[in-house]
Parts: structure tokens; sequence; C-alpha cells
DNA sequence: TCGTGTGAAAATATTCACAGCC
DNA sequence: GGCTGTGAATATTTTCACACGA
């Protein structure tokens, strides 16, 4: 099912608008849609008809001259285009607030993510266990990581400690990392990095709000 | 404080990334960094320094020639520019396990950003107290939102759900709306949406890993 | 006939390079 | 001397428009 690109470089935004296009199909296949063209899957995602052509072009040809695109084909497609047809195992450092919520979220499960660590450095959480899970010091994962086959690692810590986490998720050999720690980290070339941070869309709307007024 | 932009439009990109450098000037500020020129401001945030100094000119000069910019200045300016200087009221529609994250998430009070007021649709919920809000009736929003003077929406309902969420949440008068759920919505023009959605992220993650592979 | 797939054109965004100013 | 601010050059992304195939 896996779909490697036909060329070498795509846009980043091709890959988020492809997680936006394989939402709306997987919505439209419970909804038992079997048919969909290209004009309005672009719409409910807010983009151009062309769009949604060009960006699936980047992996290949998946549609069909003056029918459109079949539906759950397609979300089996883009799947496999972002490769979220294969397992992933994940490292989560942190089992604060926001660390438990994330080890709490069913949804990974059914969607071929798995959080099967938890690792804190504080004594007192080490030891704990957690919806299924206990919590390790952030020591081991030079071990636990390899052991497990983990290639994600989901920093929760506070700001002051993601450095050393990223360094040890690093070291332990991850591959890409999810940041949800308010401070940028400083990583090798081979590990990718995502930030997530809140506030970065809450500051598009306000500034959107207020832009529109004037 | 607040800095209206000297031009018409302003790139989406740009708001995202003085976004980030807000994040970045507020720890070096409390690390006591005074001054700060574009080139290592730019590599912490893997940006070009030109692109920093082009983001900022979007809405004035801020800096000095010679010198670079004073931290705790600039961290202001920005502020402004995202008008996160400003108080914003969100009213939060849903309380599972995400909504109740969210409402249990302390950053927010310190940057501005209040959840006044929690809402669901099930009756066994309603009523309830939940971090010192009282669970709401979505059908009180029409009243709720205008009396505490709530400008944005937050939608953590399933997303079978999400649709009627956001017509609530507009008809109610919200400008702006955050959706954690995961399903597209429609809105009218003169409201905007930011999808959050985990998995987009990890998407971009597992695309990037596995390409590096070949 | 209808909607995809795709070069070519247009629009945007980024980077360069340097004049201007502290 | 050093770093900002910015027009000009480049690169990238998006949109158009139409040939092609079901």
């Amino acid at each position: 099912m896996n779909q490697p690109p036909k060329y070498e470089h795509i846009p980043r935004a091709t890959i988020q608008r492809l997680a936006t296009y394989l939402q709306v199909l997987e919505a439209m296949d419970k909804d038992g849609v079997q048919v969909i063209s290209s004009e309005p899957l672009a719409r409910v995602c807010d983009v151009n008809a062309s769009q949604v052509r060009k960006d699936l072009a980047y992996f290949g040809e998946f549609g069909v001259r003056g029918v459109g695109y079949y539906v759950s084909y397609l979300r089996d497609i883009i799947k496999g285009c972002l490769y979220a047809d294969l397992k992933w195992k994940a490292a989560l450092v942190g089992v604060g607030n926001m660390g438990r919520a994330l080890l709490n979220y069913p949804e990974f499960r059914s969607n071929n993510f798995n959080i099967v660590g938890a690792f804190d450095c504080d004594p007192f959480k080490i030891g704990e266990r957690l919806y299924g899970l206990e919590v390790y010091c952030t020591k081991s994962l030079m071990e636990k990581v390899p052991e497990l086959g983990i290639e994600i690692g989901i920093i929760t810590v506070p700001p002051e400690r993601a450095q050393r986490a990223a360094t040890q998720l690093v070291d332990a050999g991850i591959k890409g990392i999810l940041n949800y720690s308010a401070a940028r980290i400083s990583v090798p070339d081979h590990v990718f990095v995502e930030y997530i941070n809140f506030f970065h869309q809450v500051y598009s709307l306000t500034f959107n709000i207020v832009s529109q007024k004037r």
C-alpha cells in the first residue's frame, strides 16, 4: 500500500494537506461516500481543486478521469504516502499534566501510534503506574528505546528541561521528536522535530480577529 | 504597545514565526539576555536571519543598526503585533478527556488567555464543577457568550458533533474557533478557524523519518 | 462529457546583497 | 565596524487552462 514519492522534494505544506485530506476521506468513508472528485474535496479542506490534484500527483495517479477518486482507495493510498499505515512506537518524557493527558488519549492506539514507554526524572513519579505503563527514569531511555523499538520521542517536560530530554532521546537513538514544551531544542540534522504549542495557533486567531476589524 | 502592521497582507507563515520569536525572546529575557541580533535569533528558530528582519519589517523598525534588538522591548513589540497583550476569553465546548485537559492547563491564565465558560450537551455533565467552572448546557451559549464577553470558542467534542458546536458558537457571536476535533467545520467568512490535530504533526514526522532513509 | 493529470503562468515567499545608520 | 532595513533577485508554491482518457 506504501507509496514512495515520484519526486525528490515534497513541500511541507503538501504533507500537511494530505493529512487533512486523509481525515476528510476517513469521515466520508464512514458516511458511506464511495466516490469524490477534487472539487468538493478541496472545498471542505479550504483549498483549490488543482491543489488537491497536484498534491496527489507528487505520489502517483490515483484518480479516474471523468469520475473522480474512490474514497476508500484514496484513503489507503494517502495513508501509505504518509507512512501512517506503519506501526509507530513512541516514548513520552515528562508525566506532568500534559504528559498524562496524552497517555490517556485513546485515539492513538487506533491510529497505529502507540506510546509504549513513559519516563520522568522525578524520583516520586518513577515507578508509578499510569494507564498501563510504568514510569521509568529518564536515564533508562538509553536501554529502553532500543529494547522497545521506539522511534519517536514526545517531550512534555517543563521548558528548562526540554533540551536535556531531547539530548537523552537523541542519544537513545530516536529519529523524530514531538516537542510540547515551550522551548526550542537543538538536535543533530538526522533527527526531525515538530513543535506543538497551543499559543501559536491562538495567536493566529487573535491576529486575524483584530486585523479583520480595521 | 500595540503595533498595527504597515502592510496590507501579512503571510500566515510570518505570524507563525513571530510566535516562535516571541517564545524564544521570553526565554532569553528570563535568562537575562539584554540584546540579540537577527543572526543568532534566527539560528535558534531554524530560519534565515533576513527572514527575521523581513518578518519584523512588516510591522515597523524595532532594531538598532550596528547593535541588534533589545530583547524585552522586542518581546513586547511582538506581543503587540500578535495582539497577545490583550486579554482573551474563550468558551470550551465538550468536557471529555481533551476538554478537561485544557481546562486544567494553568499556562493559559498567565498568557492573557482565559477559558471562562465550559459547555457540554450531556445532561450528566451539565452542572458539574470543573476546575472552578460550572458546566453549562450548550444551548446557553447564546446568552453566556455575550454575557461573559467571550470571543474565542474551543471545540473538544467528538467529530460527529463538531459542526453543531461550531454553528452554536458562531450563532452566539464568536469570532474565532480552535477546533480540536478530527472534523472539518464550515463557518461564515468572518469567523476564523484553527485546526489542531495531533496526527497532522505525527505524519510530518513519520513521512520525514521514512523519506530520509532512502 | 466530465474530471484527472500536468505543463506553463502567476502569485508568494525567501534569500541575497548592500546602502544606511548607530 | 557591525547590524538593521529593504529593494532586487531567486526560489518555491499555487493557480490556470487544457490535453487526455474513462
